[in-house]
DNA sequence: ATGGACCTATTTTTT
DNA sequence: ATAGGTCCAT
């Protein structure tokens, strides 16, 4: 992880000047070798580079290695280059040698590459990646991250140029939330009608298409706040001017601006950075795209020598902004721009990319790659898919099978749980799969999950750091000035932040000034007092004592750590283990500044790397990850494809779910295990759900369809549920079973919408059969609607006895709707779709 | 001003 | 189901 946003260098103090000749044949700037004095200067790498090179091997060895087209991508330097790389081809191996041939070559200082990733993440790998091919560390490259991050820096250098100070705070989503619900109050407007949360998304959303509040659709604008909606953004830009602050957006925003207001600026950036590289292009959205082309698309004098890298078949960002189109529309930006494709995979195994292939076929519009390997291996195992009969037996069926992995019993071969993981579609699947490994005692690691940045003592004390390096940080005053409690309620702070708003000066500053006065009840005043001069007493401390000490010392003395002390719930430890964390963790900066900058920018915590463990994340975080072995847990309608995918992105929102689906795949080396359900708990209540229609969509000949487990189906007869039936087939996936999952999940919806909730008004349902599937309710758009066909043509009764496949007997204790009550005998009072429950013989 | 009871929305994905 | 927020009573 990097600190190199402690220093904030300008240009008149770069270390090193920008080569004026060519590339090309050209002779090289004369690399300084890293004296003892400035180790860190970027100079470094490019030394130790042509060192590397130098060696009794021969020359650029770490070319050796690549085939003819990753060879091509990394030594085609010079003009635009589009790189379609599919999963598992190599696509950072490119990026990373092309960096390191551009150093080792000479062509530039690390100081003069543009490298911009997706995440944080792939930065981080990066850079470890050119760290290991020229030898040594990487920090010499002041120019590698994410578009926001780098957003970040150039907003530090040139701040004034859009009104800002070049300490402003970055707000994260928490605190932009909290900040709208403020001026949505002030406007009058009632904050529950109108979520403050809903506004910040569709912010977020005007911002990723780089849209200001002058130039959003007027439909968007009415659409919010009685028609308020474009005063309420503008309103909320000038409140974060004021209060010295950027969110996510501005961080791409605002240095678009920059470039657009000065030329002359955007001109020395275009000599700095000769060569651009992008990673992940098919996730940019509008706004980092034309960031990226201010950048890259030069003068006819200036070579445009960018690279950018990307699948379209791994475009799954589009809910957040991403364009695809971007990525097909590279050869007009940049004319005489080389498309080069990678599509031999290095990864999986043929069946894994056969299953993956056949189903990313169904999408259309797409550039079109096939991935293929050489590998031919008849042990290598097909994709299996299995069935469950709920959540729970999915978890309790992949617990074993990792066991069995790891035991070695499948094949004799004891797995490593680094090597597996369990990829879900939505976060809260994973805790099923938590709860059933801490059971087993099986270690497991969550990647992507609640964050501890996000935590709600960390935020406290990051509200306190926040407020002593930045006395404008309302957003922090107001988060901690009664936290722990000092008598200072709702009616203080208002008046308090009302009296600084009319005064425009910060709040903190208001408090100082007002405490000299009589304004204040005493008691309060007392308490305000103390606050203020806490902080004035923190921030002297702040150039003399260590910024780790003193992190403690706020803590300690402004009553935080007595708060959890002091509080006897079962989380308080806890919280004070992860405040000591996250003192810990301070080490690694140099002052408490870039701490905070880190932060906001990176919201991860390190994880411990040397457990042995499964991961479980979502399948989005999976992206770039690879394992032996791949758990896809939830193929169901209405889950994967996402409900809401559907509902809000038509076709286009199925084809990026099928992007993820073949994301999860592709993560897979050696094996890859599919897994549906018949039934799942949403919202605490029970449904049956149908197999995925992507299902449907794999072939035969690379998929192993499993035997539905024994245990949980005997005895049920044909309830075992739709999906069992169907893959109980010797040839699921042949085409006389080319009714599609989904053609039957259109129909069905269709008739249910139709049917207009008929079953709660009472009367009776038609039954829409499907055939050997059974006399089950169905699942349409999150509600149970048709009912049984023969033996219960009407509603139960309160005090019927009834069966459940699950909980056994119990008695109809109360009717709502297609909603039960029921006491069961064992499981107690649980609430159930009259659906899935018969009248007990 | 604090605490408890009740009500409600939540459950896609993230820089 | 559950957590988080709101409202009301003390």
């Amino acid at each position: 992880m990097s600190n190199s946003f402690d220093d904030i260098p300008f240009f008149d103090e770069e270390p090193e000047p920008a080569p004026r000749k060519q590339p090309g044949n050209a002779a090289p700037p004369a690399p300084v070798a890293g004296s003892g004095g400035a180790p860190n200067t970027g100079l470094g790498i490019a030394a130790r580079a042509m060192a590397a090179r130098d060696q009794n091997r021969p020359q650029m060895d770490y070319l050796s290695g690549l085939n003819p087209e990753q060879r091509e991508a990394v030594e085609t330097l010079d003009g635009p280059v589009l790189v379609l790389a599919g999963a598992g081809t190599g696509k950072t191996r490119v990026l990373t040698t092309r960096i390191a041939h551009i150093l080792a070559t000479n062509r530039a200082y690390p100081s003069q590459i543009l490298a911009v990733t997706f995440t944080n993440k792939a930065a981080r790998e990066m850079k470890e990646r050119i760290g290991v091919l020229v030898g040594g560390a990487v920090e010499g490259m002041p120019w590698l991250g994410t578009f926001h991050s780098i957003g970040v820096k150039l907003l530090r250098r040139h701040a004034e140029i859009v009104g800002l100070r070049s300490d402003f705070t970055i707000l994260d989503t928490d605190d932009v939330v909290r900040l709208i619900k403020q001026l949505i109050q002030a406007e009058g407007l009632d904050d529950k009608r109108w979520p403050a949360k809903q506004f910040a998304g569709m912010i977020d959303g005007w911002k990723n298409k780089a849209l200001l509040p002058a130039d959003i659709p007027e439909g968007d604008a009415r659409a919010f706040a009685n028609g308020k909606g474009r005063e309420l953004y503008a309103a909320y830009q000038a409140r974060l001017r004021t209060l010295n602050a950027c969110d996510f957006g501005d961080l791409l925003l605002h240095p678009i601006a920059i470039f657009r207001k000065t030329p002359d600026l955007l001109k020395e950036y275009h000599q700095r950075f000769r060569y651009i590289l992008v990673d992940e292009y098919q996730d940019t959205n509008t706004a980092q795209y034309m960031w990226l082309r201010l950048l890259a698309q030069r003068p006819k004098d200036v070579p445009q020598n960018v690279c950018c890298v990307g699948d379209d078949d791994q475009s799954i960002y589009g809910w957040r902004g991403a364009e695809v189109d971007n990525i097909l529309r590279f050869e007009k930006d940049f004319p005489g721009a080389k498309v080069i494709k990678l599509e031999r995979n290095y990864r999986s195994t043929e069946h894994i990319l056969g299953a993956a292939g056949h189903l990313i076929a169904h999408n259309e519009g797409r550039l079109g790659k096939t991935l293929f390997t050489d590998r031919v291996d008849p042990d290598d195992e097909k994709v299996q898919v299995h069935a469950a009969w709920d959540s729970e037996e999915e978890a309790r069926a992949v617990g074993e099978e990792i066991e069995r992995l790891q035991r070695g019993d499948a094949d004799g071969k004891k797995h490593a749980l680094n090597d597996m993981a369990i990829l879900v579609r939505a976060s809260f699947q994973m805790r099923e799969f938590e709860d059933r490994f801490v059971t087993l005692g099986l270690n497991y690691r969550v990647i992507g999950g609640p964050r501890f940045y996000e935590r709600l003592e960390i935020r406290d004390a990051m509200a306190y750091f926040r407020l002593v390096c930045q006395p404008a940080d309302d957003l922090a005053f107001e988060r901690i000035v009664n936290t722990p409690k000092r008598g200072l309620g709702d009616t203080t702070i208002r008046y308090l932040h009302d009296s600084a708003r009319a005064r425009d000066v910060p709040m903190l500053q208001a408090a100082a000034e007002m405490v000299e006065t009589d304004e204040l009840k005493p008691k309060a005043r007392k308490a305000l007092f103390d606050v203020v001069q806490s902080f004035r007493n923190w921030q002297t401390r702040l150039e003399s004592v260590p910024h780790t000490e003193l992190a403690e010392q706020i803590l300690e003395e402004s009553g935080y750590t007595d708060m959890w002390k002091n509080d006897k719930s079962a989380e308080a430890p806890g919280r004070l283990d992860n405040l000591k964390e996250l003192i810990r963790s301070m080490e690694a900066f140099e002052s408490m500044r870039g701490f905070l900058e880190h932060v906001s920018l990176v919201m991860d915590a390190e994880q411990n790397e040397n457990l042995d463990a499964v991961s479980i994340m979502t399948l989005h975080s999976a992206k770039g990850l690879e394992f032996d072995t791949v758990f896809l847990p939830g193929w169901e309608e209405g889950l994967f494809p996402h409900q809401r995918a559907l509902d809000e992105g038509g076709r286009s929102g199925l084809e990026e779910e099928r992007r993820l689906a073949y994301v999860g795949i592709t993560r897979a080396k050696r094996r890859c295990h599919i897994w549906f359900v018949s039934n799942r708990r949403i919202h605490g209540l029970w449904q049956s759900t149908m197999p995925s229609r992507f299902l449907d969509e794999l072939p035969a000949g690379h998929v192993d369809v499993a035997a539905a487990p024994d245990s949980s189906y005997g005895g049920y007869g044909g309830r075992g549920g739709y999906g069992q039936s169907r893959f109980d087939k010797a040839e699921p996936f042949a085409n006389n079973y080319s009714t599609p999952g989904w053609k039957r999940a259109q129909a069905n919806k269709s008739d249910a919408t139709r049917d207009n909730w008929g079953s709660r008004s009472g009367h009776a349902v038609e039954r829409i059969g499907y055939g050997e599937s059974g006399p089950r309710g169905r699942t349409i758009d999150g509600e149970l609607v048709a009912k049984s066909t023969t033996d219960t043509p009407s509603k139960f009764k309160v005090g019927d006895r009834v069966f459940h496949i699950k909980f056994g007997n119990g008695n109809v204790s109360g009717i709502e709707g297609n909603k039960l009550t029921i006491e069961f005998d064992r499981a107690g009072q649980k609430r159930v779709l009259d659906g899935f429950v018969e009248k007990a013989s």
